[in-house]
DNA sequence: AGCACGCCGACT
DNA sequence: GTCGGCGTGCTC
């Protein structure tokens, strides 16, 4: 399967012939190996080999979810191989069958009933194991065990004198659901009734845009448009950002219907995933909450599509296969004939000018549930701020006020580390990463400079590398240089939320637990606080340096700036209590910027949408990034340049390049790119459909990794 | 992706 | 003389 290719062979006889979908074991070579039918035709090959055994009567992928493959497939122009490997659950690959896992339980054996207890003398705990399970004749679940605290190399130990077993006994069906819902609905306004009678009345697919401010209640609008869906016996498939996966969020879909939910996420094991996977297919479960390759999973009776926060970038896959999840919905949400729902505060501009040419039915909330309006953004002239003084004496002052209220500050800075920067102050020498082009940051707590591009650290110097001064000294501030001097500051406490330190598990529930309690504190953090979490008792976000993003020369870097302030700002007060929002910025005239403190996505939206217009960048240009590294920056353009004069002339489409990444250097590889772009579709798939056999026949991509990256998030 | 084949340097 | 390095190419 893992080949771009497809493989011919003999059906054993007799047997009927399997549909597309099922998968079949086959000899490959020497060895043996899954795969899955793709269709059945007389072959050209004269020397077949045949099918050894079939695995499945029904295709583990439907014909709906097939197609839905075959498209992608083109699309991303990546091996459908790949993409069906990359849909089938790990143990559907290896030839598991394709139903769910019964429940274990842990029992006696007709020997271990008999045996003596002075034969465990020696062996307390084995014999406590022995003592529990003669209790219980039906066995206990490895849950249970545990409670119990009935240890595993007991059990291990018992299993190998064969006095006890495992067994798997079959999973009783989930019991029939008659009554949906569990908790009456909130009451909606005006905004969202509209919102859910569109959706509700919708009939076989058509896709929403619901664009809501923050606190507008987007949430209760797919929680009243699901409900008659699911009371009508159907499913409604839920994704999500990879950060929104939480159990708040899973609390409210479970407590407001009565029907079984499943979640899908990376963390499941093999078998979580595989029994997911079934009880999806059929049909189950009812309400499937996941991120991105949930739009994968098979449906019984599809009813309603979700994607929650579709602008997050999240939902583009980052290697391997490609793929926007936010597009496979639609596409799917097509093909099984339901409507889909983009939900989001911060819409993305593509999808935004789909609902402006009609192609999206465009839902608009625009009020807060509760009524506060929406804070305004206060701008803030970050040009006086220092190194050691990060933060401006207004945004200090706000702070203390907001502590003495009793309530809550937020401090949002996208930077991790104590400094992004360690120099020297006699030669103007600065610390770069050995790998990368990049400079390193200083972890003061760990004594460590750390490259956030390759994960390279080493000690803090104690000299200059350049001249051997010790006069060396840090530059700029990261959240944990906030986080010092905020608590030096005042006496609330500080908690700070970052990847540093948040890496171990539960310590990120715990520090949400301890704002939840609602006492003062300041909060200070990057990213991950400004999604899906709810702090009540917030009132004031102060943000800082978001100007690298609205000033970024990536096409898309003032889009999701824009995005990330608004979402960090709605941080700041809900209901009924309004919040401040403060913006230190050193490009407070910057049009942009301006456009985004006054909170107007819509105007923002007008604004960048008019310069990708005249850049025919996307919506309004289609754009693929051919990507290549290698050991030296002339491997990789060559590959490139290869490429680039040997593809044919398309009508409408352009090759630029190739040249050297933004970011040359990264993990001690050299990057280079190519980009491709059309302002029509077609034309660009035509050059890519050339282009992907050329990359794979010439000798020169075999010396560098490449890669073909279709509508990139990113040009970095 | 595996796993072969194949053609050149250091060891018993 | 052989063992083993990883470059190249094939798998219906």
């Amino acid at each position: 399967m893992p080949l771009p290719g497809c493989f011919d062979y003999r059906l054993p006889p007799g047997a009927p012939a399997p549909a597309r979908g099922c998968r079949v074991e086959v000899p490959f070579g020497r060895r043996t190996l899954v795969g899955l039918v793709h269709d059945h035709q007389p072959s050209e090959l004269k020397q077949l080999k045949t099918v050894k055994r079939v695995l499945d009567e029904e295709p583990v992928i439907d014909p709906a979810l097939y197609a839905l493959c075959e498209r992608a497939a083109r699309y991303y122009h990546h091996p459908l191989g790949e993409v069906l490997n990359f849909v089938l659950p790990a143990l559907l690959r290896q030839g598991q069958p394709a139903r769910a896992g019964g429940e274990v339980r842990w029992r006696l054996t007709d020997r271990g009933h008999h045996v003596a207890p002075d034969r465990l003398a020696r062996a307390p705990r084995q014999l406590q194991a022995m003592e529990i399970l003669a209790e219980h004749p039906r066995g206990l679940t490895p849950a249970m065990l545990e409670a119990l605290s009935v240890s595993r190399p007991a059990l291990q130990a018992l299993r190998n004198k064969e006095w006890v077993e495992r067994v798997e006994v079959a999973e009783t069906p989930p019991p029939e659901v008659d009554e949906v819902r569990a908790e009456p609905a909130l009451r909606a306004n005006a905004e969202q009734r509209a919102a859910i009678e569109a959706i509700t009345g919708a009939e076989g697919f058509q896709p929403f845009l619901l664009d809501g401010v923050t606190g507008s209640g987007k949430t209760e609008v797919y929680l009243q448009a699901m409900a008659p869906v699911l009371a009508a016996g159907k499913q409604v498939l839920v994704l999500v950002p990879e950060i929104g996966l939480t159990p708040q969020t899973l609390r409210r879909f479970r407590q407001r219907f009565a029907v079984p939910v499943t979640v899908l996420h990376s963390g499941l094991t093999d078998r979580e995933r595989l029994d997911a996977w079934v009880a999806a297919r059929e049909g189950h479960a009812r309400i499937l909450i996941g991120t991105r390759s949930a739009v994968f999973t098979p449906l019984a009776r599809p009813g309603l599509i979700i994607v929650d926060e579709a602008h997050d970038a999240s939902l583009k896959q980052q290697d391997g296969f490609r793929y926007h999840a936010r597009d496979l919905a639609s596409w799917r949400a097509q093909q099984l004939a339901v409507p889909v729902v983009h939900g989001s505060a911060t819409p993305a501009l593509e999808t935004l000018q789909l609902a402006r040419d009609g192609r999206y039915h465009w839902l608009r909330l625009r009020q807060r549930a509760g009524g506060a309006g929406a804070p305004p953004i206060e701008l803030l002239d970050a040009r006086d701020a220092t190194p050691d003084r990060p933060l401006l004496p207004t945004a200090l002052k706000a702070i203390s006020e907001t502590l003495g209220r009793g309530e809550q500050a937020l401090v949002f800075l996208n930077r991790r580390g104590f400094a992004p920067v360690i120099l020297c102050r006699d030669c103007g020498w600065q610390d770069e990463c050995p790998r990368c082009d990049s400079l390193m940051t200083w972890h003061r707590s760990e004594h460590q400079l750390r490259c956030h591009h390759c994960g390279h650290q080493h000690r803090v110097p104690q000299r200059c590398g350049q001249c051997g001064s010790t006069n060396l000294t840090d530059a700029g501030a990261g959240t944990e240089k906030l986080e010092s001097l905020l608590a030096e500051h005042g006496d609330a406490p500080v908690v700070r939320i970052d990847r540093d330190t948040t890496r171990r598990k539960g310590s990120l529930d715990a520090k949400l637990a301890q704002i939840q309690k609602g006492e003062p504190a300041v909060l200070v953090g990057t990213q991950m606080l400004a999604k899906g979490h709810h702090f009540p008792r917030l009132s004031l976000a102060v943000i800082m340096n978001m100007d690298a993003g609205f000033l970024s020369a990536d096409f898309r870097g003032p889009e999701q700036a824009a995005q990330l302030l608004l979402q960090v700002a709605g941080r700041s007060g809900r209901q009924d209590r309004p919040g401040r929002v403060l913006m230190q910025s050193r490009h407070g005239d910057h049009n942009l910027v301006r456009l985004a403190a006054a909170g107007d996505y819509h105007a923002l939206a007008d604004a960048l949408l008019a310069e990708r217009r005249a850049a025919a960048l996307p919506p309004f240009g289609h754009l693929a990034l051919l990507r290549c590294e290698a050991m030296a920056m002339g491997q990789a353009l060559a590959f490139l340049e290869e490429c680039a004069t040997q593809l044919p002339e398309v009508e409408g489409a352009h090759v630029l390049g190739p040249v050297p990444a933004p970011m040359e250097k990264r993990a001690g590889r050299y990057r280079a790119q190519l980009l491709l772009q059309s302002a029509n579709r077609p034309a660009l798939h035509g050059l890519l459909d050339a282009l992907m056999p050329l990359a794979r026949s010439l000798p020169s991509g075999r010396r560098c990794r490449w890669h073909l990256d279709v509508d990139p998030i990113d040009l970095l």
